[in-house]
DNA sequence: CTTACTGCAAATATTTTGCATTTGG
DNA sequence: CCAAATGCAAAATATTTGCAGTAAG
């Protein structure tokens, strides 16, 4: 159990929908790993410290294959800025300060009422996993 | 009392902050009020059904001197969509399908409890206003 | 008048795509 | 082996910017 096992399941979730296990994909997938609310630039960035470099163009059908495969999600926590995590550490909401930018996370359970009360009045599956809220954080505030 | 004074409150919130009043942002803002939800592009097609046509980079600028001057607010639904609405019509959360995109409303006062709690547990002061959630909507549900 | 705004076109930034080559299963 | 994935470079998309002319105040 060394590294709890995430290497053995990126390749079973992968082959479960038919996607080849490549070192690109291992790569941008450690990637997130380490730097979640990533965007697509900062993860190209990240995997190239180590060489052998790979191009934006591959990364982005990499992040392509991993959410086709459920292994990560991403949502758009800003302007041009879709950030990238960790299918089984997306539980939880953003909390993005629009003042410094700071993402904090909340768990997703704070909107179980929310949730509940669309599904009631208008029928909607909400995913809160995906959800940003903008505001300003506990430090930019007076 | 014609039409709520909306020309009015235009001209002078745009003086308020030093701005000037032009036919571009009275047209693009006019548009907004017809069309809620509404992308830069969509805006510049919505706008340009009268001549003379106004380009994209000119419907850009008019945004962001709207937005300046409070008129109007603009939230990511999507991927590459700034949409725009007007401030004075923002009380409320949109409700993304993610399946056939279409955009419903609920009002804001249905996240109450939840702003509630994120200030209580984290300090954020949430702006609900800002709020897309993705999901499933009723039609789309099986 | 004076400075901000506009239109136009070119520049940026970001993401996607075609195709020959390499590689996983 | 065969189909899928990669690397590279070029294309498509979305937004921003420089500048000279026009118009608001």
């Amino acid at each position: 159990m060394s590294s709890s096992g995430t290497g053995t399941e990126l390749a079973a979730s992968l082959r479960a929908v038919g996607l080849r296990v490549t070192a690109t994909r291992e790569r941008v997938y450690a990637a997130i790993a380490r730097s979640p609310h990533a965007t697509p630039e900062a993860l190209t960035e990240l995997v190239n410290l180590d060489e052998p470099a790979i191009p934006p163009s591959s990364v982005y059908r990499a992040l392509d294959a991993l959410e086709e495969a459920g292994l990560v999600t991403h949502t758009h926590l800003d302007h041009h800025a879709p950030t990238y995590h960790r299918a089984d550490h997306a539980q939880h909401l953003h909390l993005v300060c629009r003042e410094c930018g700071a993402v904090t996370e909340s768990p997703a359970s704070v909107a179980d009422d929310l949730v509940a009360t669309l599904a009631d009045r208008h029928g909607f599956a909400a995913d809160v996993t995906h959800m940003a809220i903008h505001g300003r954080c506990a430090a930019c505030r007076p």
